[in-house]
Parts: C-alpha cells; structure tokens; sequence
DNA sequence: CTGGGTGCAAAGTATTTGCATGAAC
DNA sequence: GTTCATGCAAATACTTTGCACCCAG
C-alpha cells in the first residue's frame, strides 16, 4: 500500500486523525505523510524533511504530536539498539531487521507462535511484542 | 547461577573484566554484582544501590562505565517500552517478558528457529535478537 | 465561537566531556 | 612509573512545559 499526498489519502489521514480524537492539522498530515513514505523514522529526520513543507514548525510541535498519536495508539515507538528510536504507525505482529552496516530497518512478518507458546507456559498475557533482529542485510552482504 | 559478594566471585568478575580489557576497579566490581543480584538494572537504580557502598560515587563514573563495558560487549543495553532502559551482563538468546502492571521484567529462553528461519528466507544474517513481550505477568492478572 | 494546536522561549532531564587527582597493574 | 579510572563541574543533547496567538470543527 503505497500513500501518496493526494486527496484521497489526505482525507484517509484526516480520518484516522478524528477517530483517534485528535485534529486533523496541516502539521499532523505531513507527519503522516512523511511517516508513512518512509515506513519508520526518527525524530530528526522527521524535523528536517517537515521543515521543507513548513519551514517555521517547531521541534516541540513535532514532540507534542509524535507523543498525541502515540497515546492514541495511531503511532508506536520502535526503540532500536544503538540508534535513535523510529516512529511508525501501528500495525500488527511484525518484526524489525536493523542491519548494522548500513542503518537500514525492514519490517518482516512473522509467525507469532512461538509467543503464544511463552504465553501460555508462563501465564504471561502478551499484549504487544517487539522484536528486533540486528544483522547485516542482503546488499551490504 | 548465583552471584554472590564473595571472593570466588569477585576474582570472577575481576577477571572477565581484565579479559575484556578493562581494570578491575572497585566500582566496576560493584556494578557487575549489583546486576548480576538484579538481572538487569536500570542506570537510577544502579546509582541508588551502588551509593550504599560508595557514598561518594559520580554519576558520571556509572554512566563511562556502563559505556564502556557495553562497548566491551560485556554488558548489553535492554531498551524497553514506555521505560528507562536496563542493562544485563551478556548472555545468548532470551526474551524479555515485561509486565505493563508491576514494571518486572522476566527473562524467558526462546526458540530461535523463528528467526533463523527469517534469516534464511531473506537473507538477513542475524547477528543479535531483541524481542520483548509486553503484558500482565502471572501475578498481575 | 470554543477547544485544542502551534511556535517560541525557557525549563527539565539525561548523558557526555575535560581535567586534576588517584588507583590498578 | 604508566596507563587508565574516578569524581567533580561544566557542557551538550534531548524532551517537556508555559503561554500568547491561531485555526479546525
């Protein structure tokens, strides 16, 4: 699924926005925007590319918003080994491979039994799993 | 496997630290028992405990430390969700089971094949798995 | 119109650095 | 004796907060 700055996507993301209670700001679907053509990205990145768009945004706003939308589960943090975390928006059971030559970070599905399978020995109720897998991708190989 | 403030294993971490090129000092000697008692520790608590031994000690004296001995791959950083990072002395392959109710983090041993599988199906060498499970520990529920 | 959002500047926190002294080996 | 570690204070980096103004709904 590829988001583009259209219209029809813009009104998706000021959907989601209002159904998550927050409002649909021009900031906020640049956020979106940005978020979503990237996959994943950090904090910095996030400032300088915006800043294109919106040369006066603040850093704080960007906070402000990165922390709204990740109250309202639009957004999660992806906390990676020595690096910056990276934001992306939610979606289910995937895991992160980080390789370590060039920074680069893939999503990969992944077969979640083997957490069903710790939760249920344990009795361990898994809510959310986070799973980073840090290497050396295909291309710096 | 126990640690204790004893001599066995002081002379134990005295010498993995001389065999990961760092001086056995009294403060790393220090650190290293206080996260072996703890399984993992975050740098708050680490000074707060360490204090009751050296009242005197800086802030920053734990912060080069932890530095170095994760840079010396003898301690690894644990980056949890919505909390203060925690370090552990390095060991292979357990998840973290982190309770969003008591704050406790367990370590579980997990089935890596998962991730081998991963590996082979897209060529990902994988060097280090983080995977964190997030939820309500047996007696939080 | 009303409530929430924005941008700025200032305040907080967290972490690192420089340097003189002191300890490990 | 050398080299590296410690502890302090200062510097830097990162994130949050307060407030006046502004815009989305």
């Amino acid at each position: 699924m590829v988001f583009l700055w259209n219209n029809y996507k813009m009104n998706t993301f000021t959907d989601i926005l209002r159904e998550h209670n927050l409002k649909a700001t021009p900031q906020r679907l640049a956020i979106l925007h940005i978020i979503s053509k990237y996959g994943h990205i950090n904090i910095d990145s996030l400032y300088n590319e915006i800043k294109e768009q919106f040369s006066s945004i603040s850093l704080a706003t960007i906070y402000k918003n990165i922390n709204s939308m990740t109250d309202e589960k639009l957004l999660v943090e992806v906390k990676l080994p020595n690096t910056k975390s990276v934001y992306e928006i939610i979606k289910e059971g995937h895991a992160h491979l980080k390789c370590e030559a060039c920074g680069d970070v893939e999503d990969r599905s992944i077969d979640t039994s083997v957490f069903s399978k710790i939760s249920n020995e344990h009795h361990f109720k898994v809510n959310h799993s986070d799973v980073i897998l840090s290497g050396i991708c295909k291309n710096c190989q």
